[in-house]
Parts: C-alpha cells; structure tokens; sequence
DNA sequence: CTGAAAGCGCTTACAG
DNA sequence: CTGAAAGCGCTTACAG
C-alpha cells in the first residue's frame, strides 16, 4: 500500500478523491451521507478516509453553504457557580445539536461585554446567549451586534431597553415570585422583621426579587424599615462584610431574604463572626439552589432556578429561533421553586 | 446619501468597494491596517465600512490564510468551581491575544471526550487544551487529535502514555510535594493518626497526592493504616457520604488530608453530621484553594493552586507552542503552596 | 451514479 | 498607491 498521505498540511477532499480516483464532488455527497453514491464507491471512499486521517473543513463548509455551526455564549463570571452550571447546560444541549460554543466572559463590565461580542460576532455564530454585565445598554449591544444575528437575554435586562428591541427573545427566572415565596416562607415561620439583603439595585433581577420581599411584606401588614435593605456585590466576601450593616442600628431583624445564594452563604459567614447561629440564632434565605446551598451548615433554604437545566433551555430557544427567525419574539420566564431547609428556622424565642 | 446596505445577507468586502469605488483588495488592505494606502483612500474605506455595519469574517480569512483564531478547551465538569475559575482564565488570556475559546464539557467520560474532540477539531482550533477524563486513554486521544494540532494536558496524566506521545506539553500541579506539605503541616501541629480521605486511585493527581502524603508520613516515622485511605468521587455529596469509613473502625485518625477541596468540604459536612466540629474534634486540609475554601466553616487549610491563574498559563503555554511548532515537548509543573487556615487544629487533648 | 464548474468571503503576490 | 486574478476547502446545481 504505497500510502500518500499529505505531511506537513492538512489531508482535504482532493487528497481523498485523488487517492481513490473520483472527483472531489462524489468525495462529498459520501461525507453527507448522499443516497446518490453507489456503495461501492462509498466503501472505497471511506475507506480512503480512514486511512489519509481525514478531518471535515466545517468552516469552509459553512462558507459555502452560508451557514454556521457555532452559538456565542457570553456571561459574567464562571467563578460563580449559577453561571458554571448554566455554562455546562448550555454547551450539553448545544454540543448534542452539532453546535459549538463560543465562550466568552465579560468579568461584569460592559466594555468588556462590547469587546467580547465584537470579538466573537467575528466569528459568526448562529446566535448569542447573553447574561448581561451590568449597566449593559441596549442601544450599546444593538451597535455591536446589529440585527442579524439572533441574541437570546439570560437572567438580566439590558440598561433603556426600548420597544423596538422586542425583537430580541428572554429567559429570565421568575424573581419576584421567588422573593415573596420566601419572605412568604419566614413570615409563616414567625418572623416579622425581615430584611433584604444584597444584589444592587440597579440590576433588574434585583430589583425584581426586592419586588417580591416588598410585596410579600405588604400583603401581611409588615413595616419595612430602609436600613433593612441592605445592598453590596453579589459575592460572598463582601456579603459577609456587609452583615454588620443589618446590626448596627436599632431595630435589629430576625431574618432576611438574600439576593442570591452566594449572598447568603456570606452571610452565614459574616453572622458566625458575630458570634450568631445561623438556622438558629437568625433566619435566612437564598436564591438559585447552587450545589454548595443543600450542603452548606445549615443548609440553605432558597429558590431552585436548576441553572444547568436554564442552560439546556437557553440552548433550545436559540436554536428555536434560527428555524424560524422572523417568529415574533418570546419572553420565557423560568418557574423558581421554594426548597426549605434548616437555614429558615422560626425567630427565636427571646 | 442614497444608502445601498444589503439586507438579507451579510455585508461583505464586495459590498464595500462597490460602496466606494475601489478593489476588494485595497478595502483588505485597509482592514489589516496596511500603510501602502492612501490616507484619504483610507479615510473613504473607513467611513463606509462604518456606514455599512460590516463585520469581518473571520472564518474566510482563516480559510484563505491557513491560519486559526480559535483553540478548544476541554473539561470534564464546569460545575467543579477549581475548573469554573481556570476556564475564565483560559478565555481571558485568549482573549487578549485575539483567539476565541471555543468549549467542550465532557462530564468524565471518555467516550464524550473522543466525541467532543472530534467534533472541535471540525472547527479546526489552533491548539487544545485537555484535562483529560478519569480513563481517557493516550492511544484514543491521539487517533482523535492526530499529531497536526498541539495539545496540552493540564491537571491530569492520560492512561498508558507512551513515549511516542512525548510532543504534547503538560502542565501539571505538583501534587505529591503538595500533599506532602499537608501532612507535614498536620504532623507538626501534633497528630499522628493521618488519613488521606477522598479522589480516586486510578487518576494520576489523587496518586500522587497519596504519594506524598505516605512520603510525610514515612518521613516522621508514623504507621499507616489501609483503612485510613479511603477513596470517593471528588464531589461534595460523595465524601459526605463516605465519611463514616474513617470512623467505623478501630484506631480512628484525628485528621485527614484530603484529595481537594470539594472533598475537604464534604467531609466537613460529613462530620458535622457526626456531631465532630471540624477545626475542633478533627483536623482537615484541602487541596485547590477554590474560592469556598477560605469562607467555609471553618476556613480551610489548602494548597492554593490559583486555578484562574494556572488558566493563563495553559493559554499562554500553547499560544508559545503555535510559534515555536517543533520545539520540545514542555513540562510545567506548577508551584502550590500550603494556606494555613482553622480547619487544621491540633489534635483534642483527650 | 459521477464529474466539471462556479462560488462562499477573504488574502496575497503580481502588475501597473 | 491600486486593481485583476488565483486560491483556501468545501457544496451544489447542472450535465452527462
């Protein structure tokens, strides 16, 4: 077997035709499966490409046939686990599909985010998946993105969204509806003096979970005091840096609803500081079910948002929206689901 | 200004030397930034490259050059924080130096793995970086990847490695001095009954941290026992359950060193279960430096391993391997370094 | 059932 | 300083 494998470049569909002498055209249909061929000569031909190690051109296939095989994934930050987890069910469903993703962070920062998008729109995905940085605006994510490429909004909305936007479809968690579940949770455990602790508010999710903490509080005849709404960044250190500011006034909370999951778990640790218990001494709740939340001490009481699960769906709406690209634009709200455990204890007897 | 902006398809070069009245070359030569054009050539190029929203195409250019934007990153399990945090390193150091990160989760199979690589390498990545599954095979990884894109495994040997496969660079942690610092760290503050709790024994890093911590523990002259070495999944959830094998037997240990983090927080949990305090009735170390580790309770003593760090180390280590093709294969072993945090108490005095 | 030819969007010598 | 032409690796009507 005078073997001519091509060193020093790749192996291509004229290595394979000439090596089993038919044109490149045949070479083709048998590599797309083509009924067309004669199976002998698929036989030999994929013969061929076994031997020669032949690997598929996809991008030049996608240039000819104006097509694209990728999906731009853009978020934040993989360091916090809801983003990971939706990471990994995105890149599941959209790997199942034939697609590959194109990773991109923006570390929160929308000039990043513009950088990241411009950066990755080079190399034409299909769609975007997109979880805003914050302060993202839209017109900004409109100039970079344009109105070509379909672009799906995760977890967030964009700064001054405006109505000729609607074009652009959204997955967002049921935030409001999380929050009174649980403040709705505490209040029937005995608590009354509740706060709200962490996110900023100047993030929609936020203001859509202290939405639901207010509503909640409202609709049972409970005051809210300003200092029980608490803001800092949406990570654990500097929510336990944060818990002194729930103590060092009068009027101290029993209990408090967090912005999230990695807000409480730095709670918990900001009250052990303190010497308080928390599931004993001080109530709380999260949001999201990470997988640290069951297993922290106590484990946490919060809001199942099954990031992975959002991830497979995300994945599933983009490629929904190239079959059919001029579908009016969909609004999914994923349901939350209230998990109690130990971290939402009744007030203690005092 | 009567406006000729394609709708329907993409604007090309094409589109914008028409829009001017020059050559698809000159408007090349402008996009690459080229000084043998003409300043008010140029400014004209420029102005209706802006008025027209073009973006390039990468994907022709590569075709055209033989060149590559993109290296694919492999991972077993996003939702692991250590891998979360050394994937944004990945893409930020790629993405400084131009190239997409293109993602590929293989959840520890090595079957996914073989499929994954299969299907980046379609995309035609400019390098990989790999970390391997549990029984990823080097004969199987390599009919895959062949020999034509570098490949560098990070955190994880393959099975059955052969000397033939000596090109591909690897950069490894150095696990057995690491596990070894733990136990010695153990030893000096007073315990003699070690056990190594977690990981399993057919993955390179887990023996190689049992390597080092035996090294320690013959070093000091203290006996070992079988039972003291016990093995799980590296998760949370499964050395929480396996806890109880340190205990339900004789001569229980006073302290363990533990395959990594997730596992080190697990037992935690296992042993609160127990009614044992971690960092009070038993000592515990870790092995990452994962982000939980320092606001755990208690804090964790580990071996910091900067997984974000050690992210753009592996972008910058293949990106140094596309320049210098034929060069060596490299072996990096990065540096950890032991955190002494609460979790690793003396043993109680009984 | 198979081949010759055109073209996807770009780059790059080569002339002029 | 600018343009005409060939070609990267594939696909797809169109003939035969």
């Amino acid at each position: 077997m005078s073997s001519h494998i091509p060193i020093g470049r790749k192996v291509t569909l004229n290595d394979i035709a000439a090596g089993c002498g038919v044109s490149r055209a045949t070479v083709s249909l048998v590599l797309r499966g083509s009924p067309l061929v004669n199976k002998l000569t698929r036989a030999r031909v994929e013969d061929e490409l076994r031997r020669q190690g032949y690997v598929y051109n996809r991008a030049a296939a996608n240039l000819r046939r104006s097509t694209s095989s990728s999906i731009a994934l853009v978020l934040n930050d993989l360091a916090n686990p809801f983003f990971a987890e939706f990471a990994e069910g995105v890149d599941e469903a959209l790997g199942a599909a034939g697609f590959v993703t194109l990773l991109g962070c923006t570390g929160e920062s929308a000039a990043r985010e513009q950088a990241v998008l411009g950066s990755l729109l080079e190399h034409g995905p299909a769609g975007i998946i997109l979880s805003p940085a914050e302060h993202s605006e839209a017109h900004q994510v409109l100039a970079v993105v344009g109105r070509r490429v379909p672009l799906l909004l995760f977890n967030r909305e964009l700064d001054g969204t405006l109505p000729e936007f609607a074009h652009w479809d959204q997955l967002m968690l049921d935030n409001q509806h999380g929050a009174r579940l649980a403040t709705e949770h505490l209040i029937a455990r005995g608590h009354q003096r509740i706060a709200f602790f962490g996110g900023h508010h100047d993030s929609s999710s936020c203001r859509q979970r202290l939405a639901g903490y207010l509503e909640a509080m409202r609709t049972a005849g409970l005051r809210t005091e300003p200092h029980w709404q608490v803001e800092c960044a949406p990570t654990r250190l500097d929510a336990a840096h944060r818990t002194s500011a729930l103590f060092d006034t009068m009027n101290v909370p029993t209990a408090a609803v967090c912005y999230n999951d990695a807000v409480a778990l730095g709670l918990m640790l900001g009250l052990n500081q303190r010497g308080l218990r928390p599931g004993q001494d001080f109530a709380l709740t999260g949001f999201d079910d990470i997988a640290e939340a069951a297993l922290g001490m106590p484990p946490l009481t919060t809001l199942s948002t099954a990031p992975q699960e959002r991830g497979r769906q995300a994945a599933q709406l983009v490629m929904q929206r190239l079959q059919q690209p001029l579908a009016a634009s969909q609004q999914t709200i994923a349901p939350v689901q209230l998990v109690v455990r130990e971290s939402s204890c009744p007030p203690p007897a005092n």
